[in-house]
RNA sequence: GGCUCCGUAGCUUAAUGGAUAGAGCAUCUGACUACGGAUCAGAAGGUUAGAGGUUCGAGUCCUCUCGGAGUCACCA
């Protein structure tokens, strides 16, 4: 049309809002100026161009430069049958392509807590979105199991753990070795407070105060310092760390107890969340890499070297400062440790994407990370992706270690699925089911409300997590997305004994705008998973769990569905209903949220 | 201070530059002799922090101001 091919970019169509008539509507603006006329002509000449070359569509009208479209029942009819055949709906062919997705990466003296749930849930259901969209995913995580927050752990539990160990305490192992970390920092405090009123405290208070500076002040400033110089504590850590260093037996031997104790009790907790990990990488086996890539940037003039004997890069043209790479007495920093291990996983996995899932404080440290490798013309440079999010806090503000505010994950995990547990058994919805299966439903109903609540909300977003609203399970929530579920499990179920023909369903005529709404619905989700996979964004997909279960939910409530007026139109509805159960299970599985039967 | 990100209803939030800014919670009012009421319908609640600009069209893009956060270690 107008002689000239217009990029399929310019088409903007969108489904038609509710209070017009039409499925959807075209964007004639962008158009007015090749066609040379008012956007309402012009968009009745496309219009009726359309309606002659496509034979789906039945009708269309015009309103205010937007063209609306209405698709016909026959279109529809065919795709609802298609929908219904085809399980991996939604889905794209394999690409042959492998992704890595890095999340979770704890720390290992202590346990998981609210901030590592978000990390992890994102990890996993972009992982999930990777793959349907024809990926190979290799999901990883990179431990860090060695440093001085290990070593406080380790120094703590052999000067007072008296020979206790989980099995002996009854506590969840992972717990229990956090337990001591805390510890030692409660009795570093106290061997600080006491240094303070020993001469040594106040020759060196008296010696290095500011002018009028409080002691109370002075002291809270000179915190680390003092641990580096004079703690006892303090001697202990950083002996323990040069003796694991040196490969030490016995403390070898001690960090590996503690390790295995922390992992044991981390795997409980995946196992909760329901993820799993293809490749662990551990810091105490990449720490020391990058070397390498340190000489071969010096090479090629990526990096250089000062007179100290330290490496740098230079990145101010970029935007950025100047960065070490290497120490001057030629030990790694953290971000030679990330060069070698991208360089390494590239070798080693062929994946030709990566995406690190790490919250935003890093933001900077990965745009130098990234610019660094492009730099140094990598050839995965051009696939790294930083899936920057925003902190966890609480309504009360940040979490913080020292007011003891932190939500631990294990805590919480069994909190939601106590209170929905206490909310089922108020409804009593749920006879003639096992215990064993009744607890197995509520445990994704607890979780199901605990995941959602946390992926709906867009990665980059600061959260605000207000533990009382994460266990509700009305209105905006997992259990109302599982509650539509269960509901069609419940027709679908009914279909199976009274041996239902849902073949009728061809026959059925005139749609009503609630069967209208679910179709379009469904036939966006497609879509949805690729823009989710393109955006690296689960919480479009939450959205449109959401707004799909909110459809059928006014779908079940205004019409009949056994009691429909013709066969047709009973089996229409049941069709329809089974396909939307589908794409939601489908869907809520790309979130890691499983879809109970009863609830 | 430099750089980056954020500011939408009382609260939590949605909106590839497109139609009257869409939900949920909380508040108020209604709806089951029917397939499950963890549901549905309605009311009320907004100058999208503020001021300019670009555009046929701005919550969205640009500039400035105000407010908040993160980051600027030979730490990780």
């Amino acid at each position: 049309m107008y002689g000239e091919a217009t990029e399929p970019a310019k088409v903007q169509v969108n489904t038609t809002p509710s209070d017009f008539t039409g499925d959807y509507s075209v964007v004639i603006f962008p158009f007015v100026k090749v066609a040379k006329k008012a956007p309402d002509a012009a968009a009745a000449e496309i219009g009726a161009f359309i309606q002659e070359q496509v034979p789906e569509l039945r009708a269309h009208n015009v309103v205010k430069g937007f063209l609306n479209l209405e698709i016909s029942d026959t279109y529809w009819q065919q795709f609802l049958q298609n929908t219904v055949s085809n399980p991996d709906f939604g889905r794209q062919p394999r690409t042959g392509k492998k992704v890595m997705v890095e999340f979770s990466s704890p720390n290992t003296n202590k346990p998981l807590h609210l901030g590592h749930i978000r990390n992890i849930l994102l990890g996993w259901s972009c992982s999930r979105i990777l793959e349907a969209v024809g990926y190979e995913v290799v999901k990883t995580q990179i431990i860090n199991d060695r440093g001085v927050a290990i070593c406080k752990s380790m120094v703590s539990w052999r000067n007072f753990g008296e020979g206790k160990t989980p099995a002996s305490e009854e506590i969840k192992s992972d717990h229990f070795v956090g337990d001591y970390y805390v510890l030692f920092e409660q009795k570093s405090k106290e061997e600080y407070a006491q240094w303070q009123n020993t001469a040594e405290g106040q020759s060196v208070y008296a010696s290095k105060q500011k002018p009028g500076q409080s002691a109370a002040d002075f002291f809270k400033d000179y915190k680390n310092k003092w641990f580096n110089e004079y703690s006892q504590l303090g001697a202990e850590v950083r002996e323990t760390l040069l003796k694991w260093e040196d490969h030490d037996p016995e403390t070898i031997a001690l960090w590996e107890k503690m390790n295995g104790w922390v992992y044991e009790g981390f795997e409980k907790t995946y196992n909760d969340l329901g993820v799993s990990f293809d490749k662990l990488y551990y810091e105490s086996n990449t720490y020391l890499l990058g070397k390498d890539i340190v000489d071969d940037g010096l090479a090629k003039n990526v990096f250089f070297k000062k007179e100290d004997g330290s490496v740098w890069v230079d990145l101010t043209d970029a935007g950025y400062d100047q960065k070490v790479v290497l120490r001057a007495d030629g030990t790694s920093v953290y971000i030679t440790q990330d060069l070698g291990t991208a360089r390494m996983r590239y070798d080693e996995l062929g994946c030709e994407r990566f995406v690190y899932v790490v919250a935003d404080e890093q933001n900077y440290h990965f745009q130098v990370l990234f610019e660094v490798l492009k730099r140094l013309g990598e050839p995965y440079a051009d696939g790294l992706f930083h899936l920057s999010y925003g902190l966890v806090e609480l309504p009360t503000g940040r979490m913080k270690t020292r007011e003891g505010t932190v939500v631990d994950a294990d805590d919480l995990i069994a909190d939601v699925i106590r209170i929905a547990t206490e909310q089922s058994s108020e409804r009593g919805e749920t006879e003639g089911v096992s215990a064993a299966e009744k607890a197995e439903n509520l445990r994704k109903v607890g979780m199901g409300a605990l995941k959602f609540f946390i992926i709906k909300v867009h990665p980059k977003r600061k959260m605000i997590f207000n533990p009382e609203e994460s266990v509700d399970l009305q209105g905006q929530t997992g259990p109302y997305i599982q509650y539509s579920f269960v509901r069609i499990n419940g027709l679908m179920q009914r279909v199976e004994r009274e041996q239902i023909d849902l073949s009728k369903a061809a026959d059925y005529g005139h749609m009503e705008a609630q069967e209208k709404e679910l179709l379009v619905a469904l036939h966006e989700y497609p879509a949805v998973v690729l823009q989710a996979a393109a955006a690296y964004d689960p919480s479009l997909i939450a959205n449109f769990c959401y707004a799909l279960a909110k459809s059928y939910h006014r779908f079940w409530h205004d019409l009949s569905i056994f009691n429909a007026d013709t066969e047709a139109a009973k089996a229409f509805r049941l069709q329809l209903s089974r396909a939307v159960g589908q794409v939601l299970q489908s869907a809520m599985g790309l979130l890691g949220v499983e879809m109970p039967n009863r609830m």
